[in-house]
RNA sequence: GGAGGGGUACCCGAGUGGCCAAAGGGAUCAGACUGUAAAUCUGACGGCUCUGCCUUCGGAGGUUCGAAUCCUCCCCCCUCCA
């Protein structure tokens, strides 16, 4: 019995930033029924990316233990907003809105969760029906100091910038759903320690037991700096296609990959160790990165689509040839025919004839292989094969426009 | 209620009468190079029928030969005092 505490543990503590508190992990454990461990995520971006996959993993590792995970959709929450790392409000979400992105969610997230030991929750379940003097009552849990302590609303103030009432409020009803769910365990990014910590606070005001809190490491996103995320522009979608995925995965720095390496791959530690020292000792870093998109294309989309963006991706940017499948499209032109710049835009190559001047006068047109001119007119009748930059390829076929 | 600060291109942000389609940075895109859609360097980055023309600096008016810059009114945001 204690043995199997012991390995549970062990699971549960790899790949994690912080567990508050170890030997009250190991007390819920031995409690010998099904944990419900609760996560929280947000209504208003139903596209997972590899960032949401870290938590979603150990989600996963838990559930294989035998727990059952609430997957708490904060629809009501979504409306006010999550103030971490923000300093703006958000739009509300209209109830459609949040039906079609739970949806969303759920096509994805059962790539990674178990179904059988998952339950999907909304928050606007108690939250919806909680009357003005049940938040007045919540809100007097807790005190303006010790929300001041929260990084951001430290810093915000400190800086003179504006900190909503409703903000605060976040955190309370945040810890609330861990009191209305019951929740043994909850698991989130460090970014919410405060949040989590928030719940157990107030499950003790609530006579429950407080929750254990367990923190993931944030993945930063494809620049970098920030943490992945949609709105950042810096996300990899586990959805996205595997093209797609794999050349965003290449088109990270060198640097990063070792993290990636580290927080996304399956591999055991000392392999990495081995790449690392590889890649020291004068092996090329591309190699590496090589093998890792296609890891992670292989896990969201099959070991066969792993193998032939990889090969694509060789053939297009290494041997600088064309892709084997390249999308046609016809435009329907008068006698005079239609000039460059006008065509690229028509056939939504690009986004006004402006940026298809720009790139021409750049040299980053090729038609048939041949740099583009300003000058160049396509008659009907005329079929070219047209390259911009080094990634966006169309086969354009000019028929004549009846008069 | 009082005092002050501010709203500029995708984002941040400089610009207080002409040299402003508007500095700088970021993001993005292109080119070069390369061991990669890494890094680095160069360039572009409002639109168009593109050596020129048209439209932009919270909104509406006004002053002026000329306004992002000055004036009037309005909308919005922030800080401090109460």
């Amino acid at each position: 019995m204690i043995d199997a505490i012991e390995a549970a543990l062990a699971v549960i503590r790899a790949g994690t930033a912080a567990i508050v508190s170890e030997p009250e992990l190991r007390a819920k454990l031995a409690l010998g029924r099904p944990l419900r461990i609760k996560a929280g995520f947000d209504p208003t971006a139903p596209d997972l990316h590899l960032g949401h996959t870290l938590l979603l993993r150990k989600l996963r590792d838990l559930q294989d233990l035998g727990h059952t995970v609430l997957f708490l959709i904060g629809d009501f929450t979504g409306r006010i907003g999550d103030p971490t790392g923000k300093n703006a409000t958000r739009p509300p979400l209209s109830e459609e809105d949040v039906a079609r992105n739970a949806e969303s969610y759920e096509r994805q997230v059962f790539k990674i969760l178990d179904r059988e030991r998952t339950e999907v929750v909304f928050n606007s379940q108690w939250m919806g029906p909680m009357k003005a003097y049940d938040l007045v009552k919540l809100a007097s849990h807790y005190t303006v100091a010790r929300l001041l302590e929260r990084d951001d609303f430290e810093k915000r103030y400190a800086a003179r910038l504006p900190i909503a009432l409703h903000e605060f409020l976040y955190p309370l009803i945040q810890g609330y759903d861990s009191v209305a769910l019951e929740a043994d365990i909850e698991l989130g990014g460090t970014d919410q320690r405060f949040n989590l910590l928030v719940g157990r606070e107030l499950q003790r005001v609530y006579g429950q037991p407080p929750q254990v809190v367990i923190t993931l490491p944030i993945l930063e996103g494809t620049d970098g700096i920030q943490k992945m995320s949609k709105s950042l522009n810096n996300a990899i979608g586990v959805a996205d296609p595997p093209d797609t995925m794999f050349g965003k995965l290449m088109s990270i720095s060198d640097v990063l990959m070792w993290r990636y390496l580290e927080l996304l791959s399956q591999r055991p530690q000392a392999e990495l160790d081995e790449l690392r020292r590889s890649v020291d000792n004068g092996a090329n870093p591309r190699d590496v990165k090589l093998a890792l998109a296609k890891e992670l294309v292989a896990r969201f989309h099959g070991a066969a689509e792993g193998e032939s963006s990889q090969e694509r991706f060789l053939t297009v940017f290494s041997r600088k040839a064309l892709p084997d499948a390249i999308d046609e499209r016809t435009l329907l032109v008068s006698p005079d025919g239609l000039p460059i710049a006008r065509a690229l835009k028509a056939a939504e190559l690009v986004g006004t004839t402006s940026e298809a001047l720009r790139l021409i006068r750049q040299g980053g047109v090729k038609v048939d292989g041949e740099r583009a001119v300003e000058t160049l007119v396509f008659k009907p009748g005329v079929v070219g094969l047209v390259q911009i930059g080094k990634r966006r390829f169309l086969r354009l076929h000019f028929s004549e426009k009846d008069a």
